[in-house]
DNA sequence: GGTGAAATGGCCGCCGT
DNA sequence: ACGGCGGCCATTTCACC
């Protein structure tokens, strides 16, 4: 079913979940009103209806030398499905590249690409229109990172 | 320190554990050629000095309702800072808003923005420009996540 | 949903290398 | 800095109400 039912402990859960996952059951289950074993088996749900996809560590950028952000909108004139399927396989393959959209209006798509500096945005930036043929490639840097989180909200559920 | 010595076998670590951080300290160890107590220790030498920032669950945008996301770039004629501790402000308070940054370029800022549909993306659109003010706001629509992912790239590190 | 309990596994000392 | 042992405690996962 593409739409589990959710309701408004299991909100509460993902809530903190996406928070922070590596809580004590214990504390999961008080913060949420129930005791250890329901809350468990409701956890245990969401993670098999694939409303949780992962569990996963996030680590700081800068530690880990990836000071620089940018974003590259692509404008192509090839539209065919094998273009695209080798445009997507190419991008997939960049691990610099952590965000890929199709996009409506002027801009076909948008990337989101992680570097240390300039000179390593040049590397991925050739890596990108050797392999692939594009009409328009426009970089813009990030200056600064004011906000990013992977927690969603979750005031359309239901 | 702002760069803690990071070694091979932490990034082997690290790469595991920002895939999935809910596997056994077990497979963990044996996967880097550890056992278990040197391996538990670096992970939590690397929790310690900040490269493992948290540990989050990652939830599927589709299931609970948010299958729209939206490119916001913004220019602004006002750069006071009383002018951007309010416009910051206001982007914390909205959870739609999961990206925010500073650009160089010809755009100020940009955003990224998720929402079940287009009129959600209305209401996050007019609290924005109440409650700053914005000279240029122009919103890209995503048709499709073609990639996304938090598990950043770890060749850079040392 | 709740309870209780058994099995598992993680936590974190100590000590040897 | 790694490995191993060991005891304590948290979590998982039963069977049953």
């Amino acid at each position: 079913m593409a739409a589990p039912k959710i309701d408004a402990v299991d909100v509460k859960l993902l809530a903190l979940l996406q928070r922070s996952a590596d809580r004590h059951l214990a504390e999961l289950a008080e913060a949420v009103g129930l005791s250890q074993t329901p809350c468990w088996r409701r956890v245990q749900r969401l993670r098999q209806d694939g409303v949780i996809t992962a569990n996963v560590a996030l680590l700081d950028r800068a530690k880990i030398n990836l000071g620089v952000t940018v974003f590259v909108s692509i404008r192509t004139n090839v539209h065919t499905p094998a273009w695209f399927e080798r445009f997507k396989a190419t991008i997939d393959l960049i691990p610099e590249v952590v965000e890929f959209y199709r996009m409506s209006g002027d801009v076909d798509y948008m990337l989101r690409v992680v570097v240390p500096d300039i000179a390593a945005y040049d590397r991925v930036y050739k890596r990108l229109i050797q392999d692939t043929q594009l009409s328009d490639v426009n970089s813009s840097f990030a200056m600064e990172q004011l906000k990013y989180t992977t927690a969603l909200p979750l005031s359309y559920v239901g």
